[in-house]
DNA sequence: CGCATGATGTAACTTTATTACAGATATTAT
DNA sequence: ATAATATCTGTAATAAAGTTACATCATGCG
């Protein structure tokens, strides 16, 4: 039995694995999962061109017991009004179409990779991240911002830690590395030239690498522990939006990950830093009235 | 057809009006809906102690056009009407649970700020930051790695862009700010003092100011345009997490709804830029054998 | 009290989904 | 390259589920 509640992001997720029956009906249900949840079996098989048993194993396959029961979890997945196929977002968009577009794909985004989160990559990166005697993190472009972040994160679990998005800083501080250090590299593509080189660089030196990036890349494949979230396709060239914020999230279990391991000291140490930053703040405007 | 969403609402409150079978039949589907969801006419039929035709009936009554078509709704009310809750991560959790909880928890995020998007504001925000001279973006702590994000996204639109993350910096910046200078501020409770004191300073020699901010706040006050995105309360103190999702996401609507605006030229300039990055790339290993 | 109206159940019928099997396609090893 | 094997796909039969038509029963009104 099939236990999770996005169907859509499952199927969207599983397409490439999928065979040449499958992966038509898995298009006209993607296209219109609503027509899907209301039309019969032979409507959609006429659809998708396929028989009606293909279209009932497909189900099967997915871990409903048949389509009807297939139709009741697309309904589910439906029920949110988010819609689960990236959109593209073109001049024809208007103020009230575009942002809900964006979040969408962003909410899109987290339930693929949601589907195959690696959790043994996970779990191994939170041991060699909980044992560093330094941590690195290094992104270039808009992993620049994701990097900061993890500093930020990671500075309060007490471990040594410092960003750069300097390549000059980068090449030297992954060529003087050692043992203990653990450098971990955020790259959307993988194939930053200065990252890979720092990668290597780094991991000839005995240091340790950890790596956000895409499966397969030279970066991935120059990684100790290789974190490689499942995310779609850019639907836009020019601004990678969605696979930034798999990345932060990713951070945020990893910081979670480590404080968890780490236990009360760490977390002892986060209240003092918490009550540390109150100074700084203004006490809110108290309302008016009653 | 019927129009209405949700369901059981409807059945509730329709209950006294219908008949002796009909009231069976939906107190049976009331105690359970879950279950009623995936058991067939005939299981139902029995359950209330009625025939498979008045089940047929009452579900026609309520407007569907059939028992399969009333799973379908009762399918999609019961996924919409159960918010999931954010969960709190703990020590209990381990290696399998605490990674989709946070996952979880960012998606559980979106889905509130999107049902609550300030799509006027929004719209307002991009008028202003198209007709920007400079754009500043200002963040502390967590923000302010949403705030290099935000620079690097802004740098492609042509504007002249900067991110401070330096207290006197943005104390020099404001004081000295212009007319035709936008200020955004970013921060997650919009109480921090440097901040707010900037964003001060900036309205005052007028400047416009933009913030991304609680709804409340001392900063959103201060604010020419206020983006408050709803969040929910925060369920880990010590490191907001979730907050900082919605707040990159809203920088991705800013940025689109301004290239939006901006049209051709702007889409070419991203191309060009984007040509120039291949350069710093290493090709894709090429995958060995066929 | 009897007729009429509306609700309910039985049984026949229709639609829909599933299973079993045979043919086609792709894959692997020789 | 070819044969053997495994996997996928469609046809046809079967089973299950849902719907309709009609008969029966209860309930309200003249």
């Amino acid at each position: 039995m099939n236990t999770d509640v996005n169907v859509l992001a499952q199927l969207q997720n599983a397409l490439p694995t999928l065979g040449r029956s499958d992966t038509k009906i898995a298009k006209v249900v993607l296209d219109d999962p609503d027509e899907a949840t209301r039309t019969s079996i032979a409507h959609l098989a006429r659809k998708a061109d396929v028989s009606e048993p293909s279209v009932n194993r497909f189900c099967k396959r997915l871990g409903a017991s048949g389509y009807p029961d297939f139709k009741i979890w697309l309904a589910r997945s439906l029920a949110s009004g988010v819609k689960y196929m990236s959109q593209v977002v073109d001049a024809s968009d208007d103020t009230d179409t575009y942002p809900l577009k964006l979040v969408d794909n962003t909410i899109n985004a987290l339930m693929l990779a949601r589907e195959s989160l690696p959790q043994e990559a996970i779990a191994g990166a939170v041991t060699l991240l909980d044992q560093a005697k330094r941590i690195f993190f290094f992104g270039l472009g808009t992993s620049a911002a994701v990097a900061k972040d993890a500093e930020h994160k990671f500075f309060r679990i007490g471990t040594p830690v410092t960003t750069h998005t300097d390549p000059l800083m980068l090449k030297m501080l992954s060529a003087s590395a050692e043992p203990g250090d653990v450098f971990v590299f955020i790259s959307h593509t993988g194939r930053t030239e200065a990252i890979v080189e720092a990668a290597r660089a780094a991991s000839a030196v005995g240091a340790t690498v950890i790596s956000l990036t895409a499966q397969g890349s030279p970066l991935a494949l120059t990684s100790d522990c290789l974190l490689a979230p499942n995310v779609p396709e850019n639907t836009d060239d020019y601004l990678p939006m969605t696979s930034r914020i798999v990345h932060l999230v990713l951070i945020d279990i990893l910081v979670t990950g480590v404080t968890l391991e780490k236990g009360e000291d760490c977390i002892a140490r986060m209240a003092v830093m918490k009550d540390s930053l109150r100074a700084t703040r203004l006490p809110n405007k108290p309302t008016r009235g009653r």
